[in-house]
DNA sequence: GTGGTCTAGACCACC
DNA sequence: GTGGTCTAGACCACG
């Protein structure tokens, strides 16, 4: 599972890490009973204090998403789906508007807009890349 | 101008505000020149405090989005402040880099994606051409 | 009887008028049952709405100060006698601390911080010469 | 340090506070590197709200005049910001203008008021060698 | 415990 | 009527 975390946004981290799993719960990416990543060491890769993944863990708990057993770990509950795809589109669709918006808002065209767009999907991929190495 | 606010998002309601401004600019929807709603008939109708509205106008002033004018009124300012290239480019990237990594969580393919992308945009520019319509 | 308003400092103008009016009557400057200034004369010196000076002038009366009559003018009540030598000095000294604290804070010497206040006095005696000459 | 703050003198409550420090720091009662009262107790014992004095502090920073670190407090700064000669004087020239003023509301001589500025100048400098002895 | 931010209410100045 | 400012309360992130 991969998380982005924008510390401009003004979204609180502990929001924004919630929706991630959330995220990847619905998408499929993280399945019923697999276990989400320790709290300490994704404390470390964020570069955030352990408190606020905690609390992240504990609000996902106390909505039913989560199950922590203690000294285990925390996993994903069972009565969660993956979305339909449609639901999944209408999701991302916000993301890309904003985008959408914010290119025209800079005065970009359309054709540099996709270039950018490529360009940042090619990095992204090779992050991803190296990411799985490291973890092998 | 349409304002739709989301109070359950954890996105403070200012930056709601600003990006939705920015959004009807971008559109056409408001054409430069043209009167921003008065900050207490629109704090009223969308159920906020004058002061976050306020707040909202101001940044987008700083920004150069709008120009105010103390009571007179808030107008949508006429040059979207030409930034280089390369800066204009980075601060896109932030928002198609969101749109990615979204795409990733809910494990929509990039060919998929880029669909979408090209959608919106053709959605995006039919909506600017029936507003530059009914602006004539 | 000179007024002075500082925009910058915070204070609403219509509280630094009655307090400059309070400070004339105090000093024995203003005489009691002598006329202030008309309010429309004065709110074009100042380069202020002419409610403001209203306001101020209200003000004043409902404190007792000065007693207004419909259609003649504005003028000091009669209760009202100059503060001794040694209570004007003390509201004085209120001023030069802010000064004082002001120059050592900017790391202006003694030495300079009187030749400044030597070269302000004398401007404003020049500048109360030249109204003096206009007002004849 | 000593605050003391005016409730009905019409300046604001941060204004006060942003003058107080600048006193203390310039009288030698706060040493560079010290750090100020922390927000919150502060506050309390003045009886305002903790935002009036965060927001004091945040314009003491955005000033130069003292340095804030998130979670541990807010210590006085080294160096005053060395501005150049002529925009310390224009600075400081508000200050001695508004005494001026007041000299003359209250019908104080140039040689009374020179005088004046002479005593409050000696009492300070005394100030000065009274913190300065207590910090050795 | 520390400072920082978002939202709110009341008041100000100006037209 | 317009926008602008000061003060406040609640919540957030971090140590």
């Amino acid at each position: 599972m991969r998380i982005q975390l924008n510390f401009k946004s003004g979204t609180p981290v502990y929001l924004q890490l919630i929706e991630q799993v959330k995220a990847a719960a619905a998408s499929g990416a993280l399945q019923p009973g697999e276990a989400l990543p320790s709290i300490r060491p994704l404390a470390e890769e964020l570069r955030i204090n352990r408190n606020t993944v905690a609390k992240a863990y504990a609000e996902l708990e106390s909505q039913g998403v989560v199950e922590t057993q203690a000294g285990k770990g925390c996993f994903l509950a069972n009565n969660h789906s993956p979305l339909k795809k449609e639901v999944r589109k209408r999701m991302l669709a916000e993301y890309v508007d904003a985008a959408v918006v914010q290119a025209h808002h800079l005065q970009v065209s359309d054709s540099e807009f996709l270039s950018l767009v490529q360009e940042r999907l090619n990095l992204f991929a090779q992050q991803n890349k190296t990411n799985a190495a490291k973890n092998e």
